[in-house]
DNA sequence: TTGTAAGCGTTATCAA
DNA sequence: TTGATAACGCTTACAA
């Protein structure tokens, strides 16, 4: 069933089909309701290849997310589509991994697909060696690119950034002023987010007159669990686990369990994301919650904009909010 | 740049082109050096529209989920994904809510871009009324349509299902085993799932000669902590709540904190899916791992298969893993 | 207000 | 082994 059977079934020219389908140029009443009705009889719809080709548009927007497995990527992902889909967009989805080369082969992917634009999640997508970053810039030439949490200066790039900073710097100034002496911030690898928060963490610790300190942990949890009481085993005194995200902060809330330690008396801890991970474990998480549903927003907002060539700053930063809860003093 | 640029570029027409890029029919080795040169001099890729229209199929699978942000709908896009990638298919995502009709609509959307395959992730798409799962059959028509973890019989619709029954019986089992005179199964609504399970668990306790009791759980974790508390501070006794889920389980976990009982001497607890979530609370959750990895590895093979035209059968029945950690006696 | 016809960029058949 | 050419199904000037 194509615009032809359509055309022929309702006595009239394709163009006059096509113009009933789009909503385009004059149709009379009379026309449109016939032609309505045939294709409503056949419940005709028209072929999206041939569209696509016509207009050479598909409406589809491509995500790249690393881990779609990821508290916080799934999250943004179960934001953002519905988002697109009220702007009549698909959204194709594609999990890259870690790895920077199949990262710009997934990327190259969409392209070939001819999304009308990009959104990447998460700061994983953004080296600190320019040139790996080079494909994207590309990218950004011929569409629209979005980066959710990641920042890269380059035309057409859009960045949509919690002030990781900030709120790094809130967390350890709350921890401090309830009394810490010995923090411990623990990070994962010096992504452009980690680096932010170290930044806000050890702001905090200058104005308290306190010395940073910091561990490196592993991804795997179990590695984790021993780094951390490692940690907590050494000479240095240490008072406050400061994570740079919510997993982390579990692992270091079993940790101190382990050691025999009390949560918050003995060590306050913080996590980050603010994730479902924060209310499951106990004693709760003190964590910061980075607003993903207003990230993705601004997002679509931003890809909005672009598609319509309207103008949108290339970079927008925006708080999130502290959460108290019961992993650090009251 | 299209293949009418490159045919000029390299003197031969579109018919020897097009024979190179898709590795068809005969071209000599020279002729083919002479295009792929052409081609990756001006980094040419066919247009992805023009060959949907010739192929009628762009390669693209669709993905109906209702939740991405949930935990285990999240784990299945982020296996399913990296699956058909393999497979030269791109995933279209849309998150349909749970309400029928607009999961009607997601899955029309889907069917007009003209998508190879249906999977769709969750029970949540099958209702007891066969009225209202008629769409799914109609669009099997089409399509090889894949339930992960639904059944519905119907032609061309190939169901991956975790033996929820004999999980949730061993689960209740082992619990039963260790001592426990009055459990409590917690669920949520009446899905496929939820009512295998409540099977399971029946069938446990008919065996062991304890009564059968059971407990619905609203869907905000709150209000979960608040039904969970009532039903402890109730006059009828309580020594075990097995929940249909880790989240569940983890409010359980929480009421009976509060309501200073001990996991597991006073009350075992039992989650289900094995998610970050068994291992975040403490004490960890014994839970049940349905090898989500596996079921979506058994569902592409389902849509593979359905696409080469070759057999493969209608319903898959697998069994995951009895997870035991701290919540249940050792 | 409607219709004609020229693209859009491929693939695939058939002839050479 | 290669080349002309007809689909594929739509949108959109332009003409009527």
């Amino acid at each position: 069933m194509n615009i032809y059977d359509i055309s022929r079934q309702s006595g009239v020219s394709i163009a006059t089909v096509s113009r009933v389908i789009n909503n385009s140029g004059y149709v009379s009443e009379k026309t449109r309701a016939k032609v309505m009705k045939v294709i409503e009889q056949n419940n005709y719809s028209p072929n999206a290849f041939a569209r696509g080709m016509a207009n050479s548009t598909m409406s589809t927007i491509g995500i790249l997310c690393s881990d779609a497995g990821d508290l916080y990527q799934a999250q943004c992902i179960h934001f953002l589509e519905p988002l697109l889909k009220k702007e009549k967009f698909a959204a194709i989805v594609s999990c890259t991994g870690y790895d920077g080369e199949s990262q710009e082969k997934d990327l190259q992917m969409l392209l070939e697909r001819n999304v009308d634009a990009l959104i990447l999640i998460g700061s994983h997508f953004i080296s600190d060696d320019p040139k790996k970053n080079e494909y994207i810039v590309r990218a950004a030439r011929r569409i629209p690119v979005c980066l959710l949490n990641g920042y890269l200066e380059a035309d057409n790039v859009f960045c949509i950034l919690h002030d990781d900073r900030d709120a790094q710097h809130k967390l350890a100034s709350h921890v401090l002023e309830k009394g810490a002496r010995a923090p411990v911030f623990l990070f994962r690898q010096d992504s452009h987010s980690t680096k932010k928060k170290r930044q806000g963490c050890l702001q905090a610790c200058m104005q308290h007159d306190i010395p940073f300190r910091e561990q490196q942990v592993s991804e795997s949890f179990d590695e984790m669990l021993n780094v951390i009481e490692d940690l907590l085993a050494g000479t240095q005194p240490c008072d406050a686990l400061i994570a740079v995200d919510d997993e982390i902060a579990v692992a270091a809330l079993k940790s101190c369990t382990r050691h025999g330690l009390k949560v918050p008396e003995d060590v306050q801890v913080t996590g980050f994301n603010d994730s479902v991970l924060a209310q499951a474990c106990s004693p709760e998480l003190t964590s910061f919650d980075n607003r993903v549903e207003f990230m993705c927003r601004s997002g679509m907002m931003a890809i909005m904009q672009a598609l319509n060539n309207h103008d949108y700053p290339f970079k927008t930063i925006y708080n999130g909010k502290l959460i108290v809860r019961e992993s650090t003093c009251p």
